[in-house]
DNA sequence: TTTTGAGTTGTTCGA
DNA sequence: GTCGAACAACTCAAA
């Protein structure tokens, strides 16, 4: 019987996955996946993701185990552990999902030629987007490099195929003898184990990532386009992470929330703006498809000259939460403490960081890459870029968020705010927001003591403003 | 080819 | 407190 192997990538799923489909109606099938840090360099994912990465391979696995498999993992270069594998056994073909970010591209290439050069079929199916990169383009033939018209454009193509089921009479073939337990990936943190509670939090896996979809379909999409924007609401689907590694297909969550919008037409609005961000991830990856220049430089070559300071003292007061601006310190503790934020935090913490304190982009992108579950090569870039005003259809530089307004509009009661930083959860709502200006009396009533409970700002509104202002004049003028 | 309309998410100022 | 205009000018996408 011919034996294909299935490679694991950003697919860590049963469903919806044409290339295992394939190998299962071709004979048996040998699940694997390779961790390879060294091919992916800095984009070896970060500790948050790696926390991920742990438990949705170990929900495949039981799924896999469940279905009468068992899931080989392997850890290193992933040419060598392919040569050596296509070398010992009899393995007619090597199918996998499509990747799209530069080291996967480059990698992909490497293992085909590997195939290639041992007589192995090697095939690569549709992977995590609702179209392919090649597959939109302007009328010029170019790709688009504005969210509306690419999205537009998106809805009116072609529906994305639907999901294909595993066959149920899939057999599997006899496990490697080289392969690893999970734990020796080493992908979970130990000393200390920052991560203990999440399981509290997330459930990662394909089955977590269904419930999820659920839930938000069944009762939080109902008031998700105005409640998305308020970060105290649980107003969100919070299927990011498990978008990242494939527990969930875009496609899969595609066709259930049209299925929804069918059987109940009046979510309309919402469920709209529901799939608009699915197209902004899915306008991320094209953006980084066709420009892969984008993780590292800016989209908009003016910003190559960007005065960035870069200032350590106040990159780490950001980091830890310590800026004295209430919003911007939860934010940034949510992350810490859950490996998540809220989108609208996402913009405020962003903003705060690359115009309040001049910072580059990169600096908070490779933060959030660390600190995120769902740090995702594509989004994370796009999206700070976009914060910065150095991306694609940006912001207008000009537009620099207030850090005081943005809680007042979006935490107005505080919630927010309160569960993140308890050492200010006594002051009352109007001052929350911007604690330096409260009475001494206020502080007092409420047991904070400026400077020492918690930071004053460690930078003036206003004059900070300014700044990004002036800073942003210098590369107009070139 | 030229022209025209439009562009995720905001802030500040002055009436 | 609320409202509208200004911010600064640019590029994209389509007609």
């Amino acid at each position: 019987m011919a034996t294909t192997v299935y490679l694991f990538r950003n697919d860590l799923r049963l469903t919806d996955l044409p290339g295992l489909a394939a190998a299962s109606r071709a004979g048996s099938v040998l699940p694997l996946y390779i961790l390879d840090d060294a091919a992916a360099g800095d984009r070896a994912p970060g500790g948050a993701s790696r926390w991920w990465l742990h438990h949705s391979l170990q929900a495949l696995g039981e799924e896999i185990a469940q279905a009468g498999g068992q899931l080989n993992l392997l850890r290193g270069d992933s040419v060598a552990c392919l040569r050596e594998l296509l070398g010992s056994r009899d393995i007619s073909a090597v199918h996998s999902s499509r990747a799209y970010s530069p080291w996967e591209v480059a990698l992909e290439a490497q293992l085909r030629d590997t195939c290639d050069a041992l007589g192995v079929t090697f095939k690569r199916y549709p992977g995590a987007l609702l179209h392919e990169p090649e597959h939109i383009e302007n009328q010029s033939g170019t790709p688009f490099k504005v969210f509306t018209p690419f999205w537009r454009h998106c809805c009116r193509a072609e529906a994305p195929a639907q999901p294909v089921p595993l066959p149920s009479d899939t057999t599997w073939a006899e496990p490697l003898a080289q392969g690893l337990a999970l734990q020796e990936l080493e992908l979970t943190p130990t000393k200390p184990d920052w991560a203990a509670h999440w399981p509290t939090l997330w459930t990662p896996g394909s089955e977590g990532a269904r419930n999820a979809l659920q839930r938000f379909l069944q009762d939080r999409v109902q008031h998700y386009a105005s409640g998305r924007d308020h970060p105290a609401e649980e107003a969100t689907s919070r299927l990011s992470p498990h978008l990242r590694f494939g527990d969930i297909s875009p496609r899969q969550v595609w066709h259930t929330a049209r299925a929804t919008l069918q059987q109940q037409p009046a979510l309309e609005e919402q469920i709209n703006k529901f799939l608009a961000e699915l197209g902004w991830r899915e306008f991320s990856y094209h953006l980084l498809f066709h420009f892969p220049s984008i993780e590292h430089a800016p989209f908009k070559s003016q910003f190559q000259d960007f005065p960035w300071l870069g200032n350590k003292t106040l990159l780490r007061a950001w980091q830890q939460g310590q800026t004295g601006y209430p919003v911007v310190d939860a934010g940034m503790r949510e992350l810490w403490h859950t490996g998540y934020m809220h989108n609208r935090m996402r913009m405020v913490t962003a903003s705060f960081l690359t115009k309040h304190l001049l910072t580059h982009w990169r600096t908070g992108e490779r933060w959030f890459w660390d600190t995120l579950v769902d740090a995702d090569p594509a989004s994370n870039t796009a999206s700070w870029q976009w914060a910065a005003g150095s991306g694609a259809d940006a912001a207008p530089y000009f537009r620099i968020f207030n850090p005081v307004t943005q809680g007042q509009k979006f935490d107005a009661d505080g919630v927010y705010v309160r569960r993140w930083v308890p050492e200010l959860a006594a002051l009352p709502d109007r001052y929350l927001h911007r604690p330096w200006e409260a009475p001494a009396a206020v502080l007092e009533e409420a047991g904070v003591s400026l400077g020492s409970d918690y930071p004053q700002p460690i930078v003036d509104h206003r004059e900070a403003r300014e700044a990004a202002l002036a800073a942003y004049q210098e590369i107009r003028k070139g």
